[in-house]
RNA sequence: GGUGGAGUGGCCGAGAGGCGAGGCAACGGCCUGCAAAGCCGUCUACACGGGUUCGAAUCCCGUCUCCACCUCCA
């Protein structure tokens, strides 16, 4: 069984083949720290975070840098703006995606370099590139010479004659309008490093290829990112790289976007959702099996109807998993997954259809539970565990616990006081009810309710939790 | 204009020539003192018009609608 994935620049599936067997080593472009992340910005981190680990399920060794991009024109101008360094603009902001990755339960990459951490790396690759005569200095800019390459477009399968003429604002010296540049020459009052073709500041695209080269080396197994990135950016990659001499990246994967009344949701549309508020309204794992669950690339379409039904249909996963454990005491993950399940996920990352098993073994797991079968019930429970775990929606893992920071936090101190006290309020009524005043206990059973708990009367007793499931 | 993608039941959302994905909602049943939770069952859909085929949501031709990218974009 092999795992396939779709590649943008076959425009087909294909098998997968690592570069280097045991091994995969993939890029994202990650964000670019103008403004704190919507939840578009993270579908794109979580997607390549499931693909991450079922590389990892798989037992290959994976090597996953997602760079930050810390300077760009919006940075600059933000910073203008507010009167602020640039440098802090953009590491609000990180610090802004990194705490909405980690909310929704996305392993750091093993790395995170920045752009402007890599100038001298940039500066190599220029020089390589103007000798070889793929580039050229202009007026500070260093631009791409496009029509020295001559693949370029292969991947998004374009003609360079069939582009629209660019505007180009700004950037001067263009040999062919169609050229891009890898770097900017310096304006007055806006940082800038010194390079043998003056001062200046890294353009988009130079700066993922010299990171990928750096950190990756000259060919990797997987490049990464959202659709829109197809052209210019990662066309632009392609050229800088490959006429450096790399082989550059071997499969590329492009993520769909959240849309909002059909259109995607971006700033500038004035229809982001923020995941800083999103996370207020929904539990982040909610938020996570809502935005990792559809196809990586299908478009979602953000509503908050399916908002709550994720929020149902995680519950009665979470709801199964929490009576095998009261009922078992602990449920380890199972070794392998169900083979459905990887089959579903070899094929492209099919999760939705891996879905479709872990519900399967959530209603055996219910029905062996009912049946008073409890060896079935912890083995339907612990490959469930299997299942979640790759899919980053293990409601047991220490990283969705309360307070975030595992046992013996505030939040489990918290829990155990209420505990003891619904216990007391439950006896009340288990009394209640053994004399048949169900009135009582009904009334007992409607304050807990409008406190927030919900009860449930189970053949071992009642039990409770929080409304919503927490 | 070029390139890529989409249209599926009340809703979300898979699939890609036969063997009814799955979830949510609704309804009926079992269970329950009543609930809740759970389980069982019901609800047979693929934008439109043609065609190919024993058989089409899936392939072909045509049409309509929508989205994205074409130098800010996840």
């Amino acid at each position: 069984m092999t795992l396939r994935l779709y590649d943008t620049s076959a425009r087909q599936i294909r098998d997968f083949v690592p570069l280097v067997p045991g091994c995969v080593s993939i890029y994202l472009c990650g964000a670019t720290v103008q403004a704190p992340p919507h939840i578009g910005h993270v579908r794109s981190g979580l997607n390549f975070d499931i693909m991450r680990r079922w590389l990892t399920y798989r037992g290959f060794d994976v090597t996953f840098v997602r760079n930050v991009t810390d300077i760009d024109d919006k940075i600059i101008a933000k910073s203008a703006d507010l009167g602020r360094p640039w440098w802090a603009i953009g590491y609000a902001n990180e610090r802004a995606f990194n705490s909405a990755y980690d909310a929704l339960g996305c392993l750091p990459p093993t790395n995170e370099p920045r752009a402007t951490g890599h100038i001298p790396e940039m500066i190599e690759m220029m020089r390589v590139l103007i000798e070889r005569g793929h580039a050229y200095a202009a007026e500070g800019n260093v631009y791409f010479a496009v029509r020295s390459y001559e693949d370029y477009l292969a991947l998004s399968n374009q003609e360079l004659d069939n582009l629209r003429q660019p505007e180009g604002e700004g950037e001067t010296g263009k040999r062919d309008p169609r050229d891009f540049a890898m770097w900017k020459a310096a304006r007055p009052g806006e940082p800038s490093w010194e390079t043998p073709w003056g001062p200046g500041r890294p353009g988009w695209h130079l700066e993922c290829s010299a990171m990928a080269h750096k950190y990756l080396g000259g060919a990797f197994d997987i490049h990464g990112g959202g659709v829109d990135l197809v052209f210019p950016h990662h066309e632009n990659e392609i050229a800088q790289s490959r006429a450096y001499g790399d082989e550059f990246a071997r499969y590329w994967a492009h993520n769909a976007w959240v849309t909002m009344s059909g259109e995607k949701m971006s700033k500038s549309l004035g229809n982001s959702v923020l995941v800083a508020e999103m996370v207020k309204q929904w539990r982040p794992i909610v938020l996570r099996y809502y935005l990792g669950t559809p196809h990586y690339r299908s478009t979602i379409e953000y509503g908050e109807e399916s908002l709550r039904e994720a929020e149902t249909a995680f519950a009665r996963i979470e709801g199964f998993l929490q009576r095998v454990v009261e009922l078992a005491g602990e449920v380890a993950p199972a070794a392998e997954v169900p083979t459905a399940f990887a089959e579903a996920m070899d094929d492209d990352l099919g999760v939705p259809q891996a879905l479709a098993v872990v519900h399967t073994t959530v209603r055996q797991g219910n029905s062996a539970l009912t049946a008073d079968d409890k060896d079935t019930a912890v083995a339907r429970g612990a490959e469930l565990r299997a299942m979640l775990g790759v899919l980053g929606l293990d409601p047991l893992d220490a990283r969705w616990s309360a307070d975030g920071g595992g046992a013996g936090g505030r939040g489990d101190a918290l829990h155990g006081v209420v505990d003891s006290l619904v216990s007391l309020v439950l006896e009340q009524r288990q009394a209640a009810r053994e004399r048949k005043d169900y009135a009582a206990a009904d009334a007992i059973r409607d304050r807990l309710q409008r406190s927030g708990l919900v009860i449930e009367d189970t053949p071992a007793g009642p039990r409770w939790e929080l409304d919503g499931g927490a």
